[in-house]
DNA sequence: TTTCATACTGACCAGTTGGTAACCATGACC
DNA sequence: GGTCATGGTTACCAACTGGTCAGTATGAAA
């Protein structure tokens, strides 16, 4: 069980999906496209997730290149996770996710139901 | 069980996600984006999918405003799918995520492993 | 020695998804 | 009355996913 790379599908549109979906791996992404961020960070972050699930998908988006993992030797020992290149180079598509989201949650009459394309929280405010 | 419909996710990325994602969806969305499509015809241009499953998908977006299905009260019966305009607003989406599963396996080196992005069908050749 | 924070891991479970295989209804045609 | 094509449905099942909850390891601090 060494590998748990299960082959992705060769269709490219079914390969990006696969990577991508997961129940909660656009909001992580959302955080670290805003810098490194450490577990218990991106805990607080998205609260809702627990703790099991959070380290799941932050392993798989690891294994597909998304996101870099580095651990810091330290006491209380400290764990960075980041997006990559790969990983950043999804934001444009996210964004593109989103706003046919909106669109579609329009057309649908649910556009009340819907947040905005800008959750990427700012260090700021 | 009349209304299928479970509450789509309220952010708009995920939302799109959870429409989008399903075994078979972007391939059969493929094939309508090239035309009206009767159910005989997906099953020959999609000999993997079974018919249930097919008509599983075909269904689900149906419900979700992407594909529009016709009965023709004829002998033998015909139904015919076509993507809505909404269903058509999702081609530069697929697009995005194809060139990005492109890219993807490229930097994962598995660029061999993985289509082209163009696999509508030309009604031609 | 107990406690604390950090970052995990493992047992277990329920819901969803995709899959097979078989069956149903209609009406033409022989 | 059979047979065919079309477009379904139904029962059943196995795998995957996300979820809870409890446990582990490390080393500093009290």
């Amino acid at each position: 069980m060494t590998d748990i790379i299960k082959r992705l599908p060769s269709l490219p549109s079914e390969r990006a999906l696969k990577v991508i979906s997961g129940r909660w791996k656009a909001v992580i992404l959302y955080h670290l496209f805003d810098g490194p961020r450490r577990l218990s960070q991106l805990r607080r972050l998205v609260p809702a997730i627990s703790q099991k699930v959070l380290i799941q998908q932050l392993r798989e988006m690891e294994e597909h290149g998304l996101v870099h993992r580095e651990i810091f030797r330290e006491v209380p020992p400290r764990v960075e996770y980041s997006a990559t290149a790969l990983g950043q180079s999804l934001e444009p598509v996210l964004l593109a996710l989103c706003e046919w989201g909106q669109r579609h949650a329009q057309e649908l009459g649910e556009f009340d139901q819907v947040g905005d394309c800008i959750i990427r929280p700012r260090q700021g405010a």
